[in-house]
DNA sequence: ATGTCC
C-alpha cells in the first residue's frame, strides 16, 4: 500500500481496496468494517460533514453484514448518512427508522413520451403553467384527492391497486413500478391516526423542499441497446417526478423513532449516536414499525401515481392529444429511502436481511426474480434525478451491484451546501431568470426560497456520481436528460 | 424531508 492509497480524516482512517472502493477497517465497537464508494474528487466532498463519522457509527447496529456503504453521492443525514446503505439480519439484527429516512419511499418515476423537444418547443411557457396549475405542491395541505381516514386506509393497504380501481392507473403501471407499487408487508393499523390526518388531504402532492415535477428531453444514449428496451432515444420528452410520502410518512418516523427510544433504551445505549435508534429484529416494535413503513411506501407509490396519471391530462390539454396517443407509459418507479426484507449471498450462504436504503437506489441486474417481466433480462432502470440546471440519467442495474453493494447504487447528486447557506448565497428570482435566458429551462415554484435552497450551484456533479456508480458496475449509464419545465414547492 | 418545537 503506497501513501495515496490511505486518507486519514482525524481519527478515521481509508484504505483504498481499487479504484473508487474505501475501505474503513473495522476497529473497536464496530461490527464490521465501512466502505465508500467514490473518486477522489467526491471524496473529498463526502470528508466535509460528519458523513463518515455517521457511516462508522452505522456499523454498530446489531446484525449489520459485510460492511456499512457509502455511494458516491453521500452526505451528512440523520443519525445514518444520506447515501447509506445497510444490511441488517432480519433474525439477529435490527431496524432503524433513522437508516431509513424521514420521508419513507421517497423516490423518483420516469414516463416516457413519444413528443420530441422540436414539437414541444414554443409550448414551454404554457406547459409549465398548466402544469403548475394542475399538480398540487408546496408545504400542507391540499391535493389531487381529498379523502378521508377510511380512503387512507385502502390506500395504505393496497398501493397503487386502489389508485388502478379509482381511475387514476392503468394496468401496465402497476407492472412499472418497484414491487409492482405494493408492499404486502403493509400495516394499516400500525399507521397512527395522527399519521392518517397528515396525509388525508395530501394525497397526490409535490411537496417541498427537493421535491419537483420536470419536463426533460434526452440528451444523450450511451447503451443503444438497453435505452432501446428501455423506449428511450434522443431527444424524445420525458417526464420525471421526485417525492415521497409526504406528512404522513414523517409522522411515522416521528412515532416510531419515539416509541423505540423509550421501550429499547439497552440497545440504545449500546449505540454511539441516539439518532441509530433502532429495535431489535423480531420484537413487536420491529415487526409495528415495518408493517407502518410498509403503508407508508404505498401511500407515496399512489402519491407518484396520482401526480404521473394528472400529468397526462394536462399534456391532453396543452397539445390536443390523448394521452395514449402520446404514449404517455410509465418507464419506471424507484425508492431510495426504504427498507426491505431481501435474500442475500453473504460469503455462499443465502440470508433474508432488512436493505437499508437511504438515499440510495436499489440497483438489481438481469435474473433477479423481484424484476417486472419487461426487464428481467436487461436489468432494472434506475432513475438517478440531478439538479434543475443540469439534468439527470437514467441507468441500469449493474453486474456487479450484488456483490458491492446488496443491489444499490446513488440517488441523486447530492448537496454541497445547507439550505440557509443557499440562500445568503442566490435569490430565487435571478436563478430562475437565468435558467430561462440561458439554458432555456421553465421554472415555476411557490416559493422564491425554494428555487434559492435548490439553485443548481448547491449540489454535487451528478456527471461525476454516476461516472463512479457505471466504473464500478453497480449502475451503468443509459441515457442522459437535460430539463425542459420544472415544478416545484 | 417536515403543519421547519408539544
Amino acid at each position: 500500500m503506497t501513501k495515496d492509497d490511505v486518507k486519514e480524516f482525524g481519527d478515521i482512517r481509508l484504505e483504498r481496496v481499487r479504484e473508487h472502493v474505501w475501505e474503513m477497517p473495522r476497529e473497536g465497537d464496530m461490527r464490521v468494517p465501512a466502505r465508500v464508494l467514490a473518486s477522489e474528487e467526491l471524496l473529498e466532498q463526502i470528508r466535509q460533514d460528519k458523513t463518515l463519522e455517521q457511516l462508522r457509527n452505522a456499523t454498530h447496529l446489531p446484525g449489520m453484514t459485510k460492511y456499512a456503504i457509502c455511494m458516491p453521492d453521500g452526505h451528512q443525514g440523520y443519525g445514518f448518512p444520506v447515501g447509506g446503505v445497510g444490511a441488517t439480519d432480519t433474525e439477529e439484527g435490527c431496524i432503524s427508522p433513522g437508516s431509513v429516512g424521514y420521508d419513507i419511499n421517497c423516490g423518483v418515476r420516469m414516463m416516457r413520451t413519444n413528443l420530441t423537444y422540436d414539437e414541444l418547443k414554443g409550448n414551454e411557457e404554457e406547459l409549465v403553467e398548466a402544469l403548475f396549475a394542475n399538480i398540487p405542491s408546496g408545504l400542507g395541505g391540499g391535493g389531487i384527492v381529498e379523502s378521508d381516514v377510511d380512503t387512507v386506509d385502502q390506500v395504505l393497504s393496497r398501493g397503487v391497486d386502489w389508485a388502478l380501481e379509482h381511475g387514476h392507473a392503468v394496468e401496465a403501471d402497476l407492472a412499472h413500478c418497484e414491487d409492482e407499487g405494493f408492499r404486502p408487508d403493509a400495516d394499516p393499523d400500525a399507521v397512527s391516526q395522527k399519521a392518517k390526518d397528515r396525509g388525508k388531504n395530501q394525497l397526490g402532492s409535490l411537496g417541498s423542499g427537493n421535491h419537483f415535477l420536470e419536463v426533460q428531453r434526452v440528451t444523450d444514449v450511451f447503451r443503444e441497446d438497453v435505452a432501446t428496451e428501455f423506449g428511450l432515444e434522443e431527444d424524445q420528452i420525458v417526464v420525471l417526478i421526485h417525492c415521497g410520502s409526504r406528512g404522513l410518512g414523517h409522522q411515522v418516523c416521528t412515532d416510531y423513532l419515539r416509541r423505540i427510544e423509550k421501550e429499547h433504551g439497552d440497545l440504545l445505549e449500546s449505540l454511539p449516536d441516539k439518532e441509530l435508534a433502532a429495535a431489535p429484529a423480531g420484537s413487536d416494535l420491529a415487526e409495528e414499525y415495518y408493517g407502518a413503513m410498509c403503508a407508508a411506501i404505498n401511500f407515496a407509490w399512489v402519491n407518484r401515481q396520482l401526480i404521473m396519471h394528472r400529468t397526462r391530462r394536462v399534456f391532453e390539454r396543452v397539445f390536443g392529444r390523448d394521452w395514449e396517443e402520446m404514449e404517455m407509459d410509465l418507464l419506471y418507479d424507484v425508492a431510495h429511502n426504504i427498507a426491505k426484507k431481501e435474500v442475500h449471498d453473504v460469503g455462499g450462504e443465502e440470508r433474508e436481511l432488512f436493505v437499508h436504503r437511504k438515499g440510495a437506489t436499489r440497483a438489481f441486474p438481469a435474473g433477479r426474480p423481484e424484476l417486472p417481466s419487461a426487464y428481467r433480462d436487461v436489468g432494472q432502470p434506475i432513475i438517478i434525478p440531478g439538479s434543475m440546471g443540469a439534468g439527470s440519467y437514467v441507468l441500469r442495474g449493474g453486474e456487479h451491484s450484488l456483490d458491492l453493494t446488496f443491489g444499490s447504487t446513488a440517488h441523486g447528486a447530492g448537496r454541497t451546501m445547507s439550505r440557509t447557506q443557499a440562500k445568503n448565497d442566490y435569490w430565487g428570482e435571478t436563478v430562475q431568470e437565468e435558467l430561462r435566458d440561458q439554458q432555456k429551462i421553465y421554472v415555476k415554484a411557490q416559493s422564491g426560497a425554494t428555487i434559492a435552497e435548490e439553485a443548481p450551484g448547491v449540489y454535487k456533479d451528478v456527471d461525476e456520481v454516476v461516472r463512479v456508480s457505471d466504473e464500478l458496475g453497480i449502475g451503468d449509464k443509459v441515457v442522459r436528460t437535460f430539463p425542459v419545465c420544472n415544478i416545484k414547492g
